[in-house]
DNA sequence: CATAATACTATACATAACATAGTACTATGT
DNA sequence: ACATAGTACTATGTTATGTATAGTATTATG
């Protein structure tokens, strides 16, 4: 991929991301920003630190996810764990299905245009 | 659609929409402005000129596009028409390919996380 | 003759992804 | 005992795009 192509994709990444975010922290009831790096991983998205952490911050603040600290018990470093707010739980259904509307609108100028 | 999600829906709009220019100036060959605003409206998504016509230019000096300057025989206001430069012929594919990936990743999260 | 529709230009703003640097603790290998 | 890699988070600044808004100019309609 080059420059051109990535700066693309940074761009098309926005919203889809936080949507993402929501829709892992809802099957899972809730998980923490390392955590979600792995996942996004395993889904075939590199998401790094630089991304991840300050998205978690502004969804927090925006009041779409609650959060606490929790120390594993076996020691280790404290981390922050997330979940789905009400706010959160309510945008997400919506935000959905705007995603669907949009690959809808796609397919349709694919074949239509 | 509340504030909140008319805001996430800018962003999530990011690069899509780029990529639906280019997906439509190749099935028809070249198009305008104000063509594209109502085939856009057509195919299910509301782009006003405020978003199109920056749009269309920064894809010009970005070299995706190319354009010339058409007056309609019958008369009527001059019209700049666009189509796809050998670059945008390029990038196309490669966002169309990127953008089913970003499909997929999200139906693994839903399924598998 | 006024209004709406067509068609484009130009400027300024808000926001999210990303890069980068920094902090701090744990586990592993030598 | 010590260096290295891995885990886990914070903070700041840059860049690019969608959007809002205002302005210009022509044609068609009632």
């Amino acid at each position: 991929m080059n420059e051109v192509e990535q700066k693309w994709l940074a761009q098309l990444r926005k919203g889809f991301l936080e949507m993402c975010v929501l829709v892992v922290l809802r099957e899972q009831g809730s998980s923490y920003g390392f955590a979600l790096i792995q996942q996004f991983q395993a889904s075939g998205m590199e998401v790094n630190e630089g991304t991840l952490y300050p998205m978690l911050n502004r969804m927090h603040k925006n009041g779409w996810l609650e959060s606490n600290w929790e120390t594993p018990t076996d020691s280790g470093h404290p981390r922050r764990f997330y979940s789905l707010s009400k706010l959160g739980s309510r945008l997400l259904p919506a935000m959905i299905d705007t995603f669907r509307q949009q690959q809808a609108a796609l397919a349709y100028l694919l074949e239509k245009s």
